[in-house]
DNA sequence: GCCAATTGGTTCGCGCACGAACCAGTAAGG
DNA sequence: CCTTACTGGTTCGTGCGCGAACCAATTGGC
């Protein structure tokens, strides 16, 4: 087995695995509900945001904004979530999650990440630790191609990236704007 | 400064990073040579390959047809390699590259892979096994979703490399015109 | 008040990635 | 032979994913 591969090899091709199990999760998603793995993440962001801008959106499931603005168009399409533009800051467009889009939220299954997150859940403390360094080490040494070299890291310098878990809680970091708090004072937007 | 982040979250953000460096590496590719990640890694292994159906360089690059199909065209298009029918068989079509590719191939930088790979080679042995171990462990939880089936990777020589997009801008797609080569069992195939 | 920057989102263009459907051709059976 | 099955590639349709360009508002200068 393998017996030709370099270990570097290896590596990628695990990589690539990786990747690629992503893709397919994603594929079943859709069989299930409908909804590719990018949507059902936004449409859980978006739940556990309550009431989000586009871009504070964005920030939050890591994708740049026309990137989101597809997902959304089909989020909409499906009539999951609302698109309203704010009446404050008139630029500015809101998220919200319909009535359906929460009934689509309570039967889904769940993200790769929690099943994945369950099955790091069988593991002993110290291995879901090396698993971590282990990984983190990976991604700094591909990340250093232009830039410095590797940074020191051990784990503790990292990004904000509450990329969502099941935990109801509020991103913490929105981009201090004035979306957040509760405000209705929102319009219908008429997209054609 | 590593606040809510559970340590499965950081983990997922961190096979983030390493998809995002994929994709910036892809990106500074097409500034040096026009080319992205996939094509580059497509077309090195078509010549390492020599001569191959595109079949079997789908295989040897872990790309579906479909996705192969539009990178060679992309490739054709450029004229770094030729695409003819074989005549043995005529449904095959073989692919070589040109002299021209050649060329490209002689200039280009390293693959992600192998920049990787010379920052793997820093590290001592055994560190090199742990982080193999890590992501093989990691791949392996990841594709243990729906069919339980193990990894099977066929022992070839596996390279890979990059993943998505980026933006050469070119003209729209044409059918590839095959540029003429030498011939040896194969004909020139006339698309359109 | 008015025009220049800036910000928030969308549109546009391009590439990757894949499954399904679709044509060849080729091989198998009669 | 002729029909059926299969195989190799391409085409079609869908969905990411992003940068550049683009509006539309808002803000900053003066």
């Amino acid at each position: 087995m393998t017996q030709g591969l370099t270990l570097e090899d290896q590596i990628v091709v695990a990589i690539r695995r990786i990747i690629r199990a992503i893709d397919v999760h994603s594929k079943q998603l859709v069989e299930q509900v409908g909804l590719t793995g990018p949507q059902l993440m936004t449409l859980k962001v978006a739940a556990e945001l309550g009431t989000a801008s586009v871009g504070a959106l964005a920030k939050a499931v890591h994708l740049s904004g026309p990137t989101l603005t597809g997902i959304l168009d089909r989020l909409v399409r499906r009539g999951l979530i609302n698109r309203v533009t704010a009446t404050r800051d008139r630029r500015s467009v809101v998220i919200t999650v319909t009535e359906k889009g929460y009934e689509t939220l309570a039967s889904a299954p769940s993200l790769l990440q929690e099943r994945f997150r369950q099955k790091l859940e069988g593991l002993a403390e110290w291995e879901r630790t090396m698993l971590l360094a282990a990984i983190q080490r990976m991604a700094a040494m591909m990340e250093a191609g232009e830039m410095e070299d590797v940074p020191v890291l051990d784990g503790e310098m990292l990004i904000d990236a509450s990329v969502p878990g099941e935990t109801p809680r509020i991103a913490p970091f929105i981009e201090g704007e004035s979306i957040s708090g509760g405000h209705d004072d929102v319009n219908e937007r008429n997209y054609g």
